[in-house]
RNA sequence: GCCUGGGUGGCGGAAUUGGUAGACGCCAGGGAUUUAAAAUCCCUUGUAUCUUAGAUACGUGCGGGUUCGAUUCCCGCCCUGGGCACCA
């Protein structure tokens, strides 16, 4: 027997797959088209176990759908731009670019190992010019349409990495990096406007539901934010000003009793000049401004404030209310200004009993029995109440007449706020595609004309040190004549954030190598969106929203069909080692490599598909793998023996003539294993399962074969059924099986052959187990014919010997019999 | 607080529309083969109790409910992973 050299083989048939060009796509639009697509790695240098999981469900789903005949787009790619590489510039003295272009080299190999069925000519790096150009010009439409725009914002800023943080590189204060305390400065950054898109952003999330988790979807919403309220205007009394709020409640307007501002809202200084109050104010505003943010922010931070000595008016009732500055109110959200209705909100309610300002309550609950807390407001809906002519509205019906009467007043009007901030674009980095504009100091901001694209990021330049960028200081690149006016002029020396690369990505596999267009109509028309995409829960806001962002930019400039690039969304699960995370930190990683050369890519990719559900976390488990390894050695072993009366039959192959029991049982079997197969991998990918039901078939083979080949049909059954293991579990274990399918006889490549049909009638059988249950119990089992009536069923169940002892002497009450399944006797 | 997942043997996990709870795999125990080991093959394996070739009771986080019958449906809780949040 020829022994299983794992090795050999898949080498032997990733050369094969690779020459013959397998798995490269065309346009071929008779066939009904198939784009499965995985988050590209970035490339870091090793692959791991995250991303062995994360291709492996992927490249299970494009085998499987090329079988089902769709025409299936599946590529790969490098997110090459980023801050590791610079990292390693500055410890290991090597130029980023290098480093990048050779830990693509180290992981494609690796990647290939494994046998994923990419199409390699499809394959982008983002750093690559070529790439970026395309986004230098989306950059520039961007800038035409006034979606990216640039001001001065505060930003994380690390002190000593001389670089702007994105907020999630910020933790706890603290840069990830060097545990530096991160400062706040105040910078001109470019911005793409999101917040244009909020609305259709959030609305279209409805079209994803079924296709995306709900919890991403949940996520989405929460960072959204939306609110629906009311803007309200209020005038300050002895003074030309006005102070508008947000407020989502305008029903409790008429007990608004006081107003607080953002230390930072710009009428304080106006509100208190001049005044008694000045000095001690501005102590206050200064304090809090010195204030670490996340300080600041937390939620049990005490409420306190200070009288600016100013009072604006409600514009319901013309009641006076002193106006405070207050540390809980933010500028970034809403006006920077809030109307205090201590009544109907806890934190105003809290700080009105601090400084003795008044409570009026203006809604009474529904239920008239309802005894209201002391020390809580009441914050429910009910009945209006101290509102004037709205007393006994409904409060929810009440919002909109309120604010229709401010509006007729034009002291107000229905708006929305959402959550969601513009995107800060702008990196101090180096290792980023730079954005293509010109500041020149006779005509300002000019965007670098189409024709001189890309700007090329230089590579002749060394990584500070310190981390610093090199741009600023690169003379030849900074350096420029102004395309306006022909005077010198310098170029901007931020580069993107790296999220905006992978916000477009999908679309230039399309048309990876063309250089004239980012991807053609055409293609876009044909491939998008994309029909599956896979990949971690930790995408889950950033780089889903960004893209979906982009994508419907995309649309409204001209370049795609399609508002949403993913129409299904899979999140896999982590890979766990001792129930953590693995981690080089932690010093809990397992080495793909290591387990590659020790089992094989089949065993490998079939241990990350059968341990768990794909979106659920896996925990790596030596013993699992161990096991995997087993199945896939006792499956080589089975076809192996039998080697000799085995014939190249197809998946199940129709029989002619009349077959014996065990013969229609083994048929009945690897039927109903490929009708299981295919309905747990069309039902929310369920590897784990299909897997299971495999196994089955090769138990019922190990234990039937010895009687089967001699029997008149055995041999030809046990080939159908082994041919048709053998294509079902290809997509799982592609390299195993091309071999045995060769050793079976078959002259084609498994990567030409169809999804099997199984055969409904082989399904049936003759004779059916039957449950007897008393008083829902299980009490005993009976065989009957399969097509036995309900009263013989019912029947031969009361005449059971074993059900005779339990229903002896008692009432029958009555009899359910569910057809093919069970009866249940109920006595009394 | 709001929004989302999840809770089933020693472990990972199964269970189409309510119909045999624990498929499949791992671990563990026993046996076969072997000079021996590895590998392989076969058997046992939810818990408890008993008069132990078998039988009975209990058992899907907890408490109720609907039903002939509930892991599945309904009501009320507990625990837990994740997201958002002084959000006006």
């Amino acid at each position: 027997m020829k022994h299983y050299d794992f090795k050999a083989i898949e080498e032997k048939w990733q050369r094969f797959w690779d020459s013959e060009g397998c798995f490269r796509s065309a346009l071929v639009t008779e066939k009904k088209k198939y784009y499965v697509l995985e988050m590209f790695p970035y490339p870091s240098g090793r692959i791991h176990m995250g991303h062995v999981r994360n291709y492996s469900i992927g490249d299970v789903v494009a085998r499987y759908k090329r079988m089902q005949g769709f025409n299936v787009f599946h590529p790969m790619g490098w997110d090459a731009f980023g801050m590791p590489a610079e990292n390693a510039a500055i410890q290991h003295k090597i130029h980023p670019a290098k480093w990048t272009y050779e830990n693509i080299a180290n992981m494609r190999t690796q990647l290939k190992r494994l046998g994923y069925s990419y199409d390699w000519e499809r394959e982008i790096a983002t750093c690559h010019p070529k790439y970026y150009r395309f986004e230098q010009k989306f950059f520039l439409d961007f800038f035409k349409t006034g979606l990216a725009y640039r001001k001065k914002a505060p930003v994380n800023w690390c002190p000593s990495c001389h670089t702007v943080l994105a907020n999630e590189q910020v933790e706890e204060g603290l840069c990830w990096r060097c545990d530096s305390e991160v400062q706040h400065k105040e910078l001109s950054q470019w911005f793409l406007r999101i917040t244009d898109y909020a609305e259709e952003l959030l609305a279209d999330l409805e079209t994803l539901s079924g296709g995306w988790p709900e919890r991403v979807l949940a996520m989405q919403r929460n960072w959204i934010g939306k609110s629906t309220g009311a803007e309200v205007s209020f005038s300050v009394q002895d003074m030309d000003a006005q102070i508008s709020v947000f407020t989502t409640r305008p029903d409790t307007l008429f007990g608004a009793t006081f107003m607080s501002l953002a230390p930072e809202h710009p009428l304080v200084e106006k509100l208190i000049a001049g005044s008694s109050q000045e000095k001690e104010v501005r102590a206050f505003v200064e304090r809090i401004a010195k204030m670490e943010r996340i300080v600041r922010t937390a939620e049990d931070l005490e409420k306190e404030g200070v009288f600016t000595g100013r009072y604006c008016l409600n514009p319901m009732n013309g009641r006076q209310m002193p106006i405070y500055v207050a540390n809980f109110v933010l500028m970034d959200y809403g006006t920077g200004a809030v109307m205090a209705v201590p009544a109907h909100d806890q934190r105003d309610f809290d700080f009105a009993t601090k400084y003795g300002l008044p409570k009026v309550q203006v809604i009474a609950p529904k239920d008239p029995d309802m005894v209201l807390d002391e020390q809580t407001a009441y914050v429910d809906a009910g009945f209006m109440v101290n509102s004037g002519e709205y007393d006994g509205l409904d409060s929810e019906a009440a919002k909109a007449v309120i604010v229709q009467s401010l509006a007729e007043r034009g002291l107000g009007k229905a708006t929305i706020n959402y959550r969601l901030r513009d995107w800060n674009i702008s990196r101090q980095r180096y290792w980023g595609a730079p954005i293509p504009i010109i500041y020149c100091d006779h005509c300002g901001i000019v965007p670098v004309p189409e024709k001189d694209l890309p700007v090329e990021l230089p590579l002749d330049v060394q990584v500070n040190p310190d981390g610093r960028s090199p741009l600023p200081d690169c003379k030849t690149f900074v350096e420029v004549i102004c395309p306006s006016c022909g005077q010198p002029a310098r170029r901007e020396t931020d580069t993107m954030d790296t999220f905006v690369e992978s916000s477009w990505y999908f679309a230039r596999y399309l048309a990876a190598r063309n250089e004239d267009h980012p991807f053609t109509p055409e293609d876009a028309a044909y491939w998008m969106p994309v029909d599956q995409y896979i990949g971690g829960i930790e995408h889950a806001i950033l780089h889903l929203l960004y893209s979906r962002f982009f994508t419907k930019v995309l649309r409204d400039q001209g370049y795609l069909a399609h508002g949403e690039p993913f129409a299904n969304l899979l999140t896999q699960g982590m890979v766990l080692l001792h129930g953590s995370k693995m981690s080089k930190s932690k010093g809990n990683v397992v080495d793909p490599d290591a387990m590659v050369a020790k089992y094989g890519a089949d065993t490998v990719r079939l241990f990350c598909l059968f341990a768990s559900p794909p979106e659920k976390d896996l925990e790596w488990n030596d013993q699992g793998i161990e096991g995997a390894s087993r199945f896939l050695h006792r499956l080589w072993r089975l076809v192996e023996s039998l080697k000799e009366s085995l014939t190249a039959v197809a998946p199940c192959s129709p029989i002619a003539g009349v077959l014996s029991d065990a013969e229609a049982e083994l048929r009945r079997k690897e039927h109903d294993v490929v009708r299981r197969v295919e309905r747990d991998i069309e039902n929310k990918f369920q590897f784990n399962t299909a897997i299971a039901s495999m196994m089955e078939l090769i138990n019922t083979l190990y234990a039937v074969k010895d009687e089967l080949q001699k029997s008149p049909h055995g041999p030809t059954l046990l080939s159908s059924a082994l041919s048709s293991v053998l294509v079902i579990l290809s997509p799982i274990a592609p390299h195993i099986c091309e071999e045995l399918w060769a050793t079976m006889g078959h002259s084609q490549s498994l990567v030409h052959e169809l999804w099997p049909v199984y055969d409904p009638e082989a399904l049936k059988t003759n004779e059916i187990t039957v449950v007897i249950q008393v008083n829902g119990k299980l009490r005993s089992h009976i065989s009957v014919a399969a097509d036995a009536s309900s009263e013989t069923v019912q029947d031969l169940a009361l005449r059971d010997k074993n059900i005779v002892r339990y229903i002896e002497g008692k009432n029958i009450v009555k009899v359910i019999v569910v057809p093919g399944k069970l009866v249940n006797v109920v006595v009394k």
